[in-house]
DNA sequence: CTCTTGCTTTCCAAAGCGGAAAGTGATTGA
DNA sequence: TCAATCACTTTCCGCTTTGGAAAGCAAGAG
């Protein structure tokens, strides 16, 4: 009865570029991760990281917490809801245009 | 049994960039196109259209036909082997990015 | 033979991208 | 305490991509 993937399907450039497109991809699976992790995970420069987290954060898609516990200050990155949401509408947006290659698997 | 998303599993820059995806999913269904039905569908200029059918031409992604039979030549676009192969490709990419969203559907 | 159609190519400005390097603020080691 | 280091952030820079307008071009219509 649920049919989660075509409800708002919505083409998102903002999610869409690739290295933000894994960066979603990663933070919706790990809830969270380290601004090292992620930079590691997309084989990119540390500006290149920062500037693309910069703009999932500025759109509201990701929240950066600083928390400054012992140690040096690290930056955790998160999902936030509506980031959520518009992962999950970009993905079926693209699941939209994909569904004419098979039978949906 | 079969699992025929996982298999090829490939991005592709030259599928990815929006206008050429919607390229891609028109024709994987349609199987071929007139050049002005995707100009329209996209709904962007000649000059874009032609640009980009050329991109995805030259990656040996499309075939241009201009069928000389009668009344004017019109420009039909279908998608080769090659470029069924990396759209299906490209698209397991981005599921296989997309799998942590829920559970698969 | 000229006009229109159906693209293609050229020209242009705007935007996006990535890396290097410089900058910032906090922490840590001597 | 004070310079060095860490963990980013911002700026600078060159390059690529993108889209639309306009000019080009080949072929069929009138």
């Amino acid at each position: 009865m649920s049919q989660p993937t075509t409800d708002g399907a919505k083409f998102d450039e903002i999610v869409h570029a690739p290295n933000r497109l894994q960066i979603c991809a990663l933070l919706v699976t790990a809830d969270r991760a380290e601004f090292a992790a992620i930079r590691d995970s997309l084989g990119v420069a540390d500006s290149v990281a920062s500037k693309h987290l910069k703009v999932l954060a500025d759109a509201g898609y990701v929240k950066l917490d600083k928390p400054q516990g012992e140690g040096r200050v690290r930056t955790w990155a998160s999902l936030t809801k509506e980031g959520r949401r518009a992962f999950a509408g970009h993905v079926a947006e693209l699941r939209r245009l994909a569904a004419g290659l098979d039978v949906q698997p």
